[in-house]
DNA sequence: TATTGTTATACTCTATAACTATA
DNA sequence: TATAGTTATAGAGTATAACAATA
């Protein structure tokens, strides 16, 4: 069996990124799951509420997209942001059909103290890399955004 | 209430980075998991295994340890694979608590199999970037994996 | 008919607690 | 006594299928 071409090793070509660059996130995607597990709120649940604090009302739909997972999974993610008092379900008054989902003032105050104490153990991870380092991890995050919504 | 001091915005300084940064791994892991669901193996027995395949046989803390879950859950992973004759399971002969964890010859063919289809999505998005972000974000893989090992 | 949201249900992954065997 | 692995069990998060309400 002929072994597969890898000239270039410097990751700029696709085919070198591919497998790295996934195991890479999903392993640091992990880590911090399990760095942040004993906190109030879980991670998806977070992720929801800090969208609508940040980016202002949405709807199911929308949140569920943003999130990559399905309607029902958010549904019930929601469900459960809704029963803490988190969130609120509001009916849209041009379309029957839709409920738009707002972050309450408890659940913006529970982002925001959140984030002071959640990136602890992340914060203190990067605060050891050098400037360039941090800046390099900066651009890396836009591009990261960029395919995870494309 | 005082606002929080953010002087330099961009990503020199970890403050910047921690929650962007978390939130883009954790949004672009969703998004790998959601165009590679319905493959024959799930993405956590496919990164052990893959792990096996490509650094050689481990024992049980060790595979743990590197995904960062625990002895049990590792040990229920394990046990798939081994029951779809993915992996086997050999003692130590210099020390009899330990099982030595190998991919079978099937395992390793599975891997490269799903190597060569797996990554459609994520490598397309990456053949879309240019030359500099690839060797960006291959620098970032780097720092990543320390991140995710430290 | 198509779309939005929802309920019911099951599956995957991971965790904790408790146990066995070996060092 | 400490360590490696294992078993039993539970919880979180997500998926699919089926349904209701509105466009």
């Amino acid at each position: 069996m002929q072994r597969a071409p890898r000239p270039v090793v410097d990751g700029s070509s696709a085919g070198e990124l591919d497998s790295d660059f996934s195991t890479a996130v999903t392993r640091l995607y992990r880590r911090l799951r399990a760095e942040k597990a004993d906190d109030q709120i879980g991670d998806s649940h977070r992720a929801v509420l800090a969208h609508l604090v940040k980016d202002g009302p949405r709807t199911l739909r929308e949140l569920s997209d943003h999130e990559h997972v399905t309607p029902p999974s958010m549904n019930q993610t929601v469900n459960a942001l809704a029963e803490w008092g988190f969130v609120e379900r509001r009916g849209d008054p041009d379309d029957g059909r839709k409920v738009i989902l707002v972050a309450t003032p408890i659940g913006a105050a529970l982002i925001a103290e959140t984030r002071r104490r959640r990136y602890a153990w992340l914060n203190a991870q990067l605060e050891a890399l050098s400037v360039s380092e941090r800046r390099l991890l900066s651009a890396a995050t836009g591009i990261i955004n960029r395919i995870a919504d494309s």
